[in-house]
DNA sequence: TTTAATCCCGACCGGTCGTGCTAATCTTGG
DNA sequence: CCAAGATTAGCACGACCGGTCGGGATTAAA
């Protein structure tokens, strides 16, 4: 690989580091360079704009999110359970990609608000997409017979984001340690049956996916 | 009334507006006192400091959300339809009090992050506080019998909030049309009960509460 | 009417932001 | 080994940030 890619795939994994503590937002390119041992215009010349590196940053934590949470369910068994794998590293989420802090696309999510551009235009696609991946998914969990056939996998996906966000609003704003009781509860009142055991999968990460 | 607290009031008022508009870290003093017709050390003289605006805008916006969403709820059927007539209410915040833009709680949510201070004490405070009178009317609700008394009033709470994030994110975000539906069905599904059809009760917006 | 307190302005500070430029350095193919 | 091109450093810019300070204007009290 050409040098200029290394340095940029150094660049994107301490960037999604960042946004996952402090937003796409707080990703400065001073501080960002100072951590990959660069100066702000050395780093800048690789996008061209704040805006471009935003982008690419967001495309960065999709890969990521795809390899790490839902990748795996290719190793689950079909219907239900790869439902629950899939939301179950989901929960965990940026944690069992091996970052700490939050969802970076959540706080991506206030911080573009209404302002259309091609940061909010990315984000948006890759929420549809994942959405409908977990749309397929329960809806695979009906054809499986795991879920009653009136289910409406939809509304289904809805709601699992519904959990997903008062998840991280519980755990993480209001550190409550009920929070992951309560959200099993939901995923357990949503699918008809007993939520498994999610248990975290730490991993360590790399530069390349 | 005195002409500082007259002032404060005013500034407060636009305070909660930018921040439905661009969140608590979007609440910049110059902007901010231009649009009240003052310069920003003069506005600045009235908080001392950058977060104790936050707080106070915080406080004001609480204020607001109590007097539009919450105590309308005196006027209706103890029970159900208190809890229905508060979260509908809710779902159209911070509309349903007369500004534009977006929930500034959970905008606010993600802008201090992880980071322990007076602001994200407060807020932390205020959303204790409302979910328990959420909590509380789930609970009221089953005690009129309109609720199953197998019904577990503070999961019942973690899911109502599950449903408004799923809702701002499907209407505020990502524009889906559908939003408004799915979030109607998730409370039909939680309630056991066919959702009533909220409408919007556009109101004026004045200084003082 | 004088006095004291309150309120607000305008200039200014040090810092950080994203973003252009140019020039030096490093990689790489021939 | 050399030249072409990619890569990075260095520097400067204008804009904006939260915050400070002294004094003028306005109000309220005496």
């Amino acid at each position: 690989m050409s040098k200029g890619a290394d340095t940029r795939a150094t660049i994107l994994t301490a960037a999604v580091e960042t946004a996952c503590l402090h937003g796409l937002d707080g990703l400065n390119l001073k501080p960002l360079a100072d951590r990959v041992g660069m100066t702000k215009s050395g780093l800048f010349a690789h996008f061209g704009s704040k805006q471009a590196l935003q982008v690419a940053t967001l495309d960065r934590a999709a890969e990521l999110f795809q390899t790490r949470i839902v990748a795996p369910a290719k190793q689950e068994p079909a219907g239900l359970p790869r439902l629950e794998g899939v939301f179950g590293r989901w929960l965990e989420w940026p944690a069992n990609a091996g970052f700490r802090g939050y969802c970076p696309f959540f706080a991506a999510v206030v911080e573009c608000g209404d302002v259309d551009g091609p940061v909010r235009e990315r984000l948006a696609r890759l929420f549809r997409d994942f959405r409908q991946v977990i749309e397929q998914l329960a809806a695979s969990a009906v054809r499986h017979g795991h879920l009653p056939s009136s289910s409406d996998p939809a509304q289904m996906a809805h709601e699992l984001v519904a959990l997903r966000y008062a998840h991280h609003w519980a755990e993480g704003f209001m550190r409550d340690p009920a929070g992951h009781e309560r959200t099993r509860a939901g995923f357990a009142r949503l699918t008809g049956r007993p939520p498994p055991e999610w248990r975290r999968s730490a991993a360590p990460i790399s530069n390349r996916a």
